[in-house]
DNA sequence: AGCGCCTCAATTGCATGCAGTTTGGCGCCC
DNA sequence: GGGCGCCAAACTGCATGCAATTGAGGCGCT
């Protein structure tokens, strides 16, 4: 099986992909909760770029499922109903079944060290519950996704991990992830012994459980006040990766 | 279970949207083929925009693998590998099966009416290889996905039906899909009847059939000579609806 | 005081203009 | 005759400018 080569999936130019990759980064990280606007002129004052650019980030973004674009409104942070959140988790658990599936017993020695020094990383960002970590166990399933070699498989994975990765910042109580990484540790071993049924049902319960930790309640009233979630964040953001909210207000 | 909201997954305003459809709809009916130049000045004024929503376009267009977006070069229609192809169709199997898992003895009479009648609209636009059969039965699956009521799930369906039907017109032969059609009516009997396993294993059967019997070469030399394939199609495009060629040259 | 209208700042929708890059064609040299 | 290099045309990358829409605050009316 020739290695094919990594094309990138779309990410046109540089400038539009780079704010893609930040804003994508600060909304995962929840620097960037749900509902927060994200107005062009800011975005584009921010980057050092013209609104042109911007709108177009908005635009892939939206695309992938993480912003909402509203025609002559403010595009804000996808807020995905508890629905929604639930039927990303069950895509995803399919399009991982199929990852893991494909990847079972056909990892190098290279690949399976790679995986091992990330699964560290999350172990040694502990906390659990902070953004950091949060993104470094998403990441672990993108980096396996990756190392499928379809690029369409990485593609959809990402966006549906991203997608998921959201909604936590909606609906889950500040809930621990430390059992997720051993449940990392487990699907590589498994996936290192081969045995294909074993790491799709492994991966299947990972992803289960993780949703069902997050998907608590059916419909909770959206969770906190969320002017009292933004106030931190809608003075400083995070100084040089997000961009700054030019006012607090309630969204919505 | 109440019914939610269909929403519109992205595409933001309108001429961008428009846009989006006319040349997705090109492209899958083989009206524009894999290697097509697609020059954002001829786009913009085919429809009446500027270049920049023409460009918007083509960026919605490459996040969903139909275009290819290569910096300072003039954008493509999509030409995937037979190994992307193949990934995309081992996707599909994962999605649809979902798809019909969730709609297993679940449809509504209304449902399986317009079903009936989208299959009844293939069998008369018969002629199993032209253009227009191909894209009514893609859009049969992408149906069937809208029932779901799960806007990410029509949102991937689609995509990765998009990009299948793409690769028909690279490697399939001039097949018939007239047993395509039969599939598809023992499909919604077995939705009807509510048997899960069946109609999962029916529309695995199903796509993995079409998908042998388009990918059939490993590795063919990329079917015919794309000159005599463009030709035709080059000098008048389909009239009104697609964006023509500025001049016949072989792609790539 | 409460309610509604109206105006204006904020923001998006879109086109155009300019600069930089690629293309491919012509001419020159070997 | 064939290959190499230069040049103009074509095209993209991006910013800016203008018109249209929104929504929010202020004003007057009741």
């Amino acid at each position: 099986m020739a290695p094919r080569a990594a094309s990138k999936t779309a990410e046109s130019s540089d400038k539009v992909s780079v704010i893609c990759r930040a804003l994508r980064r600060a909304i995962i990280e929840q620097a960037l909760e749900p509902g927060a606007k994200l107005p062009e002129d800011s975005l584009g004052e921010r980057f050092g770029v013209s609104r042109t650019i911007a709108r177009h980030a908005l635009g892939q973004l939206a695309a992938e499922g993480l912003v909402e674009l509203r025609r002559n409104r403010i595009a804000v942070v996808a807020t995905p109903s508890w629905q929604e959140a639930r039927d990303a988790f069950d895509i995803r658990i399919e399009l991982e079944r199929l990852v893991v599936r494909q990847l079972a017993g056909k990892l190098t020695k290279a690949q399976i060290a790679t995986l091992n020094a990330h699964v560290d990383a999350e172990d040694g960002a502990r906390g659990g519950s902070d953004p950091v970590s949060i993104r470094l166990a998403t990441e672990f399933h993108i980096l396996l996704a990756h190392m499928t070699n379809s690029p369409i498989l990485v593609r959809y994975v990402s966006e549906v991990a991203y997608r998921c990765c959201l909604t936590l910042s909606l609906y889950s109580r500040p809930h621990s992830s430390e059992c997720a990484i051993n449940e990392h540790r487990a699907i590589i071993a498994a996936l290192v012994k081969g045995d294909e049924g074993k790491v799709m049902s492994l991966m299947h319960s990972h992803l289960d459980s993780v949703a069902s930790r997050a998907l608590v309640a059916p419909a909770p009233q959206r969770g906190r006040d969320l002017l009292d979630i933004l106030a931190p964040y809608a003075e400083e953001g995070d100084g040089d990766r997000v961009v700054k909210l030019p006012k607090v207000v309630r969204a919505r």
